[in-house]
DNA sequence: AGCACGCCGACT
DNA sequence: GTCGGCGTGCTC
């Protein structure tokens, strides 16, 4: 006898877990992992649908309490049923349950009813709406009176639109529908984020590199269909050789998932496509609420658009023909989902790729260690664009010791290099980017005299120093009044230390009174449309320099930018992990190439105290190879990924004694199960974040050379957890490393 | 989520 | 004595 485990609810947390059901033998040889099936469930046996997650031959409880699957619903060709498996591969290769995968990749299954949008029809001639409105005015119906007219005047309106409008409530909507002169009409609505989008000329000629480019990718797509890494410098047309490809998938009646970083930083990428694309394209946006997102997939369900632009989350549209994946910026942070499953989007877009028979191309102009070292073992093709368009030569850029800059008396924020440079460019009239690694006003707030650190009691962070006379935590939001003397040593000297966008504004504005100053952050871009009100009001020439944190330095064009000033460029090199070389490589370079991106050359200023790092001297140079020799040679020596496999055991728990005690039994449970001393474990230790709301977090991490033996090890591990009754209290978690 | 079980107050 | 309130807990 067969027997199926069957998830039956994903969106509820007491059913996350699986059911055994009796596979009736007329089912045996349909019946597959994927599969959706019907199944009795609960006392009253109602119907429900479920998901096959496993099959086996074993009947896991007695045989009385096992149910027999009623029927099956669909076959392993449907998109729902590769979800599945994309689901089941997910929880194989980071751990999660059944149920936290399928939440994954099902576009949240919230029983949310269908946005309705109403609107107002006005339904009687004028002249009986006159009639009506005289007797009205006689009784000095005033909200009633005012619909009216207004209906009369616009003959049909947006049903809440007009209330808010007219300050008038719904009784007086339904008092004129009554009297038959206004129709109230509800018709459900899929909206479309993109409908306030510019027109926008499309013209796609390739040049003879991207060309090339395009050539050797289909070629591969003929060939061995390998992920294709797309490596192009700043401002080399990576966008010109994806529409191609895209629009060659298209012709084959297939469909397309764009991933990019975060869809308001690549606001013109968005618009490059739908210039293009039109109403065939569709764009998940962080900013879209819920049931917008799902609006969206539903859309791509029904087979209304073709293209799904949109966050790693986009990577689970379900299109029925899927033919291309591509994820633009492939190296960002952002593509590893902070929530468990702990996917990373590059390895879940390879293996969706294969169940749906789709290609893959990333690209970057600064590719992540890991893509570039897959390239190099011959796992993915290499496809390079060097030249810049119409071969505008790479900025001039300087790096300046700020060590050597207070040797010799200067505490201001700007080095005196980088001030000569801003003033030489305003006079020219030309613009100007100042990068800062940073966001809120001041970073954290520490006394001069003693050193102490200002932290929130919940979180173990260092709290930020607002200058409206708090200091915050930016995890879990705890405020309080600024202190005025050190907790510690009651010294007065106690403030905010690190430089913040808002004292780097003030310090320029006071330097240099007559230029005009744009702040972008996290602060000035609430708001729908914030990044782009801001960037577009730069581009119009409206302020001669733009202050801002990472945001401002990806992806957007600004040709009359010829100086980009990094404030603060050693500040990432400090985040205490083994990536801190690459992000701080990825970022100066990104920033530096945002300078001379039109007619006029451009330069860059690098301000450090860590003049001889290599990250910081390549990244001037642009120099991407040299980077990644020296990085992957110190990757290979401490056996750090991607040449070593790294798995962090996260433990979470309320009592951090217990917690402890916990993870040094993990510790030993390794040990012990790792006979022929294959692992490195580190830790276990207090990650960056110690603590948030209460919730204390320990980290072990285990690297071995082999990465299925990890995997393997992450399945010992969660079973040990299960079994061990003194894990009771806790939760843990794996976070896999690429 | 659904549905039953169950343990209290207010009714014919 | 019965009807019905919704708190608790189980569903292969």
């Amino acid at each position: 006898m067969r027997y199926a485990d069957i998830v039956v609810d994903i969106s509820n947390k007491n059913l996350d877990k699986v059911f055994q059901y009796r596979v009736l033998p007329e089912m045996e040889d349909r019946i597959c992992v994927g599969m959706v099936v019907n199944v009795p469930f609960g006392q009253g046996n109602r119907q429900v649908a479920g998901y096959v997650v496993e099959l086996s031959d074993i009947p896991a409880l007695e045989a009385g309490k096992i149910k027999d699957i009623l029927s099956l619903k669909s076959d392993a060709e449907t998109t729902e049923s590769k979800m599945i498996l994309l689901a089941a591969w997910m929880k194989r290769q980071y751990g999660a349950s059944m149920a936290q995968a399928l939440r994954t990749v099902f576009p949240v299954k919230t029983r949310m009813k269908p946005k309705e949008k109403r609107i107002l029809i006005l339904q009687a001639s004028e002249q009986e709406a006159k009639e009506t409105g005289d007797l009205w005015r006689k009784k000095h119906y005033r909200a009633r009176i005012r619909l009216l007219d207004y209906m009369l005047q616009q003959k049909q309106a947006d049903y809440g639109d007009t209330l808010r409008l007219l300050g008038v409530s719904k009784d007086a909507v339904n008092a004129l529908e009554n009297a038959g002169i206004i129709k109230v009409v509800s018709q459900e609505y899929l909206r479309n984020p993109l409908d306030f989008a510019a027109d926008m000329e499309h013209q796609n000629v390739l040049n003879s590199q991207q060309a090339q480019a395009m050539e050797e990718i289909c070629e591969e797509w003929e060939g061995l269909d390998r992920p294709c890494l797309l490596y192009g410098v700043t401002g080399s047309g990576k966008t010109r050789v994806y529409m191609e490809l895209i629009a060659r998938v298209l012709r084959q009646g297939r469909q397309v998932i764009v991933l990019i970083p975060e869809i308001a930083l690549t606001y013109q990428v968005v618009m490059e496509f739908y210039g293009k694309f039109r109403d065939r394209v569709s764009v998940i946006h962080s900013r879209l609420s819920q049931g917008e997102k799902y609006d969206q997939m539903k859309r791509a369900k029904a087979g209304e658009i073709s293209i799904m632009v949109g966050p790693r989350s986009a990577l689970f549209t379900p299109f029925s023909r899927l033919g291309l994946i591509i994820i633009d910026e492939e190296h960002e942070q952002t593509y590893k989902s902070d929530q468990v499953p702990r996917y990373h989007a590059r390895e879940a877009a390879i293996y969706r790729g294969r169940l749906e028979k789709a290609h893959v191309v990333f690209g970057s102009a600064t590719p992540s260690l890991d893509s570039y070292y897959q390239c190099e073992q011959g796992n993915y093709r290499k496809c390079v664009l060097d030249s810049r368009y119409q071969k505008r030569p790479m900025p001039e850029v300087s790096i300046v010791d700020m060590r050597a800059e207070i040797r010799t008396g200067n505490r201001s924020i700007l080095s005196r290099k980088l001030q000569e440079e801003i003033q030489v460019r305003l006079e020219k009239k030309e613009q100007i980017i100042l990068f800062l690694n940073r966001r809120g006003y001041a970073g954290f707030v520490t006394c001069r005299s003693c050193g102490f650190v200002l932290k929130c009691p919940h979180c173990d962070v260092a709290l930020a120093d607002h200058n409206n006379g708090t200091s915050v935590c930016h995890y879990c939001g705890y405020i309080q009044e600024q202190t005025r003397a050190c907790p510690q040593c009651a010294s007065p000297y106690i403030g905010g230390f690190q430089a913040g966008t808002q004292q780097i504004e003030q310090v320029v504005k006071k330097m240099f009174p007559v230029c005009r100053v744009l702040r972008m952050d996290y602060d000035t871009t609430r708001g729908k449309k914030g990044h782009w009100e801001i960037l577009h009001a730069f581009q119009n020439h409206e302020a001669d320099i733009l202050i801002g944190t990472q945001m401002i330095v990806k992806g957007h064009d600004m040709p009359n930018v010829t100086l980009v000033g990094v404030l603060a460029a050693d500040l990432s090199l400090f985040t205490g992990d083994y990536q801190s070389s690459e992000r701080t490589f990825q970022l100066l370079t990104q920033a530096v190439g945002r300078a001379g991106r039109g007619e006029r050359a451009g330069s860059a200023v690098i301000q450090t105290y860590q003049p001889e790092h290599y990250s910081i001297i390549c990244a001037a140079q642009q120099n991407y190879d040299n980077f990644y020799q020296k990085e992957i040679a110190y990757r290979e020596l401490l056996d750090y990924p991607p040449v070593s496999g790294m798995m962090g055991i996260l433990g979470f728990g309320k009592d951090e004694q217990q917690l402890a005690t916990a993870m040094d039994y993990i510790r030993q449970f390794i040990c012990r199960a790792d006979k022929n001393r294959n692992y490195q474990i580190i830790g276990p230790t207090v990650p960056s974040v110690g603590k948030v709301q209460d919730v204390y977090k320990k980290i072990l991490y285990v690297k071995d050379r082999e990465e299925d033996r990890l995997r393997k090890l992450k399945d010992q591990v969660e079973s040990y957890v299960q079994i061990n009754s003194g894990f009771r209290e806790l939760h843990i978690q794996f976070d896999f490393h690429i």
